[in-house]
DNA sequence: GCCTGGCACTCACTGCATCCGAGTGCCAGC
DNA sequence: GCTGGCACTCGGATGCAGTGAGTGCCAGGC
């Protein structure tokens, strides 16, 4: 076990070297911290430390920087989260009121965080398999040609065409439309094959094939949007880390890029409560110098998606975190209002 | 006026450079190409060429680069567009088939493009402005609360929603969405406010205020919509410069996140035909040792939207312009389709 | 008049030797 | 168990000579 002093010689050296960003020595730590003890003693805990894998020496005569091992312990048991100051908090506000629609939630949200916090921001765009249905529509476009759309509580509109096997009448698509909505709006939309099930069944032999239709692009529709998407933003912060590892940026701008890997990432993160992942922890090779913060958020108690930022391991933990709590707090807001 | 070998020569020097990425001596210069002259007659060329303002040297003792002018010229004059190989037009194809719905479609065809050319690929979202309307829809979701789906000829979905200043019977409805539709549908977009104008005189008195607040809404709508939205996919490729100029990446990422100066760019090319902008030409800061391709593209003859790349003012141009417009055209032909 | 070979000059880049200093590990003493 | 002292390491900066690709200019030839 780690004594209480070498924790703290452990907090003092990743706050310096996030600071800094360079490697921290023992007399430059006994000069900024007061650790009531000399330079001397605390090479010793710097050693111990370096031994148990929570700090390393980039090369024999330098300072000491943490290793991923060090952040997770820092972020674990060191630091907490920082809350926003009150001119920050009325920021987001502002930032966010006025949104006039999902994509302009989503897209104010991403440039929030990134400014914010300096870094990358990723927002997922609010699940389609934890909302439930708002309405279905179902418009006449030709006689054997519809166009479905759904709406969901979350605000977002998806829409697909149908090519009908028999021309649909007006009567037949109006009762469709009513019998449809009865069953599914309010419901959840893993809730919704179980509960069209047998609506076929209660029509006219000669409509079947066409009602059929229709509800197999529902269920398609459901279970395509599932691939949830992601608007990205602040790509821009990744260069201020260029003249550190100016080969580390473009396997983050591909992983970026690739959105299954985000979507991985953001899937595993708890849905309440922050997550920080590592450096290696995540398992993506172009991530692996870089650390994901992501939080849940959503219209009700329960979180429908993920937002949350990408950045170099050696970074502001505590403030991060509170930023990323902060704004996943105020969209919930929004989107329960609207 | 340039004598033809100059211009040969000029033609040389912007091959090699975009191909090299190092600055081209005389000597070089006779070596990979025919020019039937010796390395001191290119000097004596080349001398002209500087002098006015189509090359430069970077230190005293270099070979020359290509200057903005130089570009220009090397694009206006004496390269052509590059058609693309077969097997390069079947990927294209491929790729874009199977497309599913318009973020679909769009999301498809920059990551083809970014790939295509090796480039940060943009491309804008079909505007509504300059499109027609399939289909406006009413739902009505409490007594007094609607919602307004609009729907274009691009596949485009956008829905508002709308606080009625009275209840609204469910016959009303009907008869607004009815006679609404009646009024708009194909017709374009610029011509729905002189179409609508007198619809609220029609209603009953009661119903009046609530038709135009609806009315508004879809104006309103269509406004703000013009506002149109990019979506913007290989950054990663900017890193393939890194090492040739590693300070120009950031204001590069920043322009790309500031979208309005895409848009206005972009809004600034010719509808029909590859649009270059070279270097300083683009009126940004950012972007002034950047050259934007851009073209139109469109379902019908006309264009609804451009898209194209940015990358470093030493590109393939033919290559680029090729893709480019090869891309454009098989988008408009699955927009025509859909 | 235009092209060419020759020549002196420039200057970025490389490799090498040197110096400097922040930082370390270790040890004897308090 | 903490501290001051000390020898040692080694990356980074500085200075300098050598190299070579490239240039401009000039006199001579087709």
């Amino acid at each position: 076990m780690l004594s209480e002093r070498r924790l703290e010689v452990l907090r003092a050296i990743v706050q310096d070297y996030v600071g800094t960003e360079e490697p921290v020595g023992s007399k430059a730590l006994t000069e900024r911290h007061r650790l009531g003890v000399s330079p001397a003693t605390v090479r010793n805990d710097m050693a111990v430390l370096e031994e148990e894998g929570f700090i390393a020496q980039p090369h024999t005569s330098a300072g000491r920087i943490p290793t991923d091992k060090g952040y997770r312990l820092f972020v674990d048991r060191l630091a907490g989260v920082k809350p926003l100051s009150s001119p920050e908090r009325r920021a987001i506000q502002n930032f966010l009121d006025g949104a006039v629609d999902l994509d302009d939630i989503v897209g104010r949200t991403v440039r929030l965080l990134a400014q914010l916090t300096r870094q990358v921001a990723v927002v997922q765009y609010p699940s389609l398999t934890r909302s439930t249905v708002r309405h279905v529509e179902l418009l006449s476009l030709a006689p054997a040609r519809l166009m479905l759309v759904l709406i969901t509580d979350t605000g977002r509109v998806e829409q697909r065409m149908v090519d009908c096997p028999a021309p649909f009448g007006e009567t037949s698509l109006a009762d469709l439309r009513a019998r449809l909505n009865a069953r599914v709006v309010g419901r959840r939309f893993t809730d919704v094959p179980q509960l069209v099930q047998d609506l076929p069944d209660s029509f006219e032999t000669e409509d079947r094939a066409t009602v059929s239709t229709v509800l197999a692009t529902l269920l398609e529709t459901l279970v395509e949007e599932t691939e949830e998407r992601l608007m990205i933003g602040g790509t821009a912060n990744l260069t201020r880390f260029v003249h550190d590892f100016p080969l580390t940026i473009r396997p983050v701008l591909e992983a970026l890029e690739e959105q299954v890997v985000l979507l991985k990432l953001f899937g595993e993160a708890k849905d309440s409560g922050v997550t920080v992942r590592i450096g290696h922890e995540n398992e993506h090779e172009g991530l692996s110098s870089t650390s994901v913060v992501a939080v849940g958020y959503g219209s009700g108690d329960e979180a429908v998606a993920k937002l949350g930022v990408v950045g170099p391991t050696r970074m502001d933990y505590p403030g991060t975190m509170g930023a990323v709590r902060a704004v996943a707090r105020y969209v919930g807001q929004i989107l329960a209002e609207s």
